[in-house]
DNA sequence: TCCCTGTCGATGCAATTGCATCTATATAGA
DNA sequence: TCTATATAGATGCAATTGCATCGACAGGGA
């Protein structure tokens, strides 16, 4: 069996979005701590519960969205739960599943942690590079995601 | 204390980066597992301790270039010693510090790993985008780090 | 109906991480 | 020199994560 070696320009551009990429989650997350909000997966759940709106997801589609580890979002949604933000309602056609809908609480700390998550955005990346090149970047990494988007 | 708003390019650059970066790196992280071997964090340090050379690193030299923190760096170390991958010297004229070095089995297991981790960044990324991209990604991504980088 | 297999979601336990703090040494200033 | 402050690295403890597994229900086939 033949294992590959990689390109040195895919080295270069793998090394700087590993580090990229842990230096911003880094600082993202810490102007949420500092304005004691909660952690970035907080806001990723409760985000696309709001986009899901009044009918809910069931946690299995939370977890290809959001890709966390099934355990992972279980014990989110408890905290979630726990904090008012989200509730959980039983689904009638499936006895094993629940479905999980966002609170008004809930859309208020998304509106809260937004208004520090989306400042970062803008420091960390949108002052940094132009409208084109943000389009340039996201057209790049569209096509190292899977599946790929090819735009 | 008025709080920026992102252009709608920025927010769009910023998910691609946090989902694919996540993605990637944990298809890197699988491929070690399945292959026996440690996580990607253990090749980061081994393999600035093999750049550094015989003269090795002091760890608060390590801890900006691999970007963990001080306390992880330090159960690191201690791992690796315990793996006898590294060793641990005394400095003269800092009776506080240490020096880490790489030892032959350390560099064997930079080695191995790398047999793996390379193969999957040539799969994860050198196959899907040209060298001309790849150039163009490294250079959008080195402008959003800190401190940037102006090619 | 009765298995058998698959999926949904939760959880016990071990490993890892984060936080705060500690010890030891260095360095600067009175 | 003596004291105060800063830095290097380790570590106790709590919280989080990963792994494996579990219990409950669904769906298909005999």
């Amino acid at each position: 069996m033949m294992k590959k070696s990689p390109a040195p320009e895919a080295v270069k551009a793998w090394g700087r979005l590993m580090r990229v990429s842990r230096q911003l989650v880094e600082k993202a997350e810490d102007a949420l701590k500092a304005g004691g909000l909660p952690p970035l997966a907080w806001y990723d759940v409760l985000h696309e519960l709001a986009e899901a709106g009044e009918g809910g997801l069931r946690p299995f589609e939370l977890i290809d969205r959001v890709l966390l580890a099934q355990y992972n979002v279980s014990r989110l949604l408890a905290r979630l739960e726990a904090d008012g933000l989200v509730e959980k309602l039983p689904v009638s056609d499936d006895g094993r599943g629940q479905t999980v809908r966002i609170t008004p609480a809930g859309r208020e700390m998304r509106r809260r942690i937004w208004a520090v998550y989306g400042a970062s955005i803008a420091d960390l990346i949108g002052d940094k590079l132009s409208a084109k090149e943000l389009e340039a970047l996201a057209g790049l990494l569209g096509r190292l995601r899977d599946p790929p988007i090819t735009e």
